[in-house]
DNA sequence: ACTATCCTGAGT
DNA sequence: ACTCAGGATAGT
């Protein structure tokens, strides 16, 4: 569920709640969340720290908290983080930290979402989070950088931008939507990509996150943000979800098909 | 480059 | 009852 703009929407809300607060209580409804570490582990751990600010890389959300440790979460498909002034049981909350001052939740419908307890410096020993690629709406993601990863590489474009190690924050929604904005086609190999529609792209990907962080996130099937509400940017998608209807562009209709096994959105006549 | 897999819930 | 879902990884 969750890419870079409703995790970077949950990051805002909880940091601003939750920053200079003390966890008191840690209740975990489901040890196999945590990845790296026993249930004694994580309680004992995170029982009486300090949450010092919350940052982000890609998906990958980072609770930093004093003593030099780190609770690393990824929310997956349908995880969430929500803070709350007073406890009030949610569907499908996992985890509860009862704070000195409200109390921060992890919920997830599907339980599919990650938790790592890793130091707050350095290198986490997390495969995922070590090799992200910078975040798609970053400044180290520069359009030369781009044009070199694109030309070493034949599979299909839409594959080179779901792979984190590439560019970071980009899931099957933004994905759509940028190839739409830049009007190229998803399958086309990354090599055959012209410098052209490499700017195309490169400025593609910048609109559509920076345009779903404005908009507080899509939310398709369950997505809510730190407050629990949801997001406005499904209302200005172009693609995602609008097979069978007119492109809002040029009329023509909206084309599905499976590509890397994941449903794939795009307009046959605005995408070349 | 595929497929299966971890899960639950919504839609058909 | 069956298929599908916004993610990522391990296996072939």
């Amino acid at each position: 569920m969750p890419e870079l703009p409703e995790v970077e929407t949950i990051r805002q809300y909880v940091e601003q709640h939750s920053a200079g607060k003390t966890i008191e209580t840690v209740r975990l409804l489901l040890p196999r969340l945590v990845k790296n570490a026993s249930p004694e582990t994580l309680i004992r751990t995170l029982t009486g720290v300090t949450i010092e600010n919350v940052s982000r890389k890609g998906k990958y959300l980072f609770l930093h908290v004093s003593g030099n440790t780190g609770l690393l979460i990824h929310l997956r498909m349908t995880g969430s983080l929500l803070y709350q002034e007073q406890y009030e049981p949610v569907r499908g909350e996992q985890i509860i930290f009862s704070l000195n001052e409200g109390c921060l939740i992890y919920r997830d419908i599907r339980t599919l979402g990650c938790l790592w307890l890793v130091p707050a410096q350095g290198a986490t020993g997390i495969s995922g989070y070590d090799t992200l690629g910078p975040d798609g709406n970053s400044p180290a993601f520069t359009e030369a950088y781009l044009r070199d990863a694109l030309a070493k590489t034949k599979r299909s474009v839409k594959t080179f931008l779901l792979d984190q190690t590439r560019v970071a924050g980009l899931g099957n929604i933004y994905t759509d939507e940028a190839l739409f904005h830049a009007h190229i086609l998803p399958q086309r190999p990354c090599c055959q990509i012209s410098p052209a529609e490499c700017h195309q792209l490169y400025e593609a990907i910048g609109m559509v996150l920076n345009q779903g962080l404005r908009h507080g996130g899509t939310t398709i099937r369950n997505f809510i943000n730190g407050s629990g509400k949801e997001g406005e940017n499904q209302k200005f998608l172009c693609v995602y979800g609008r097979e069978g209807l007119p492109c809002r562009t040029c009329g023509t209709v909206i084309a599905y098909t499976k590509l890397g096994g994941r449903g794939t959105h795009y307009c046959p006549h605005c995408q070349k």
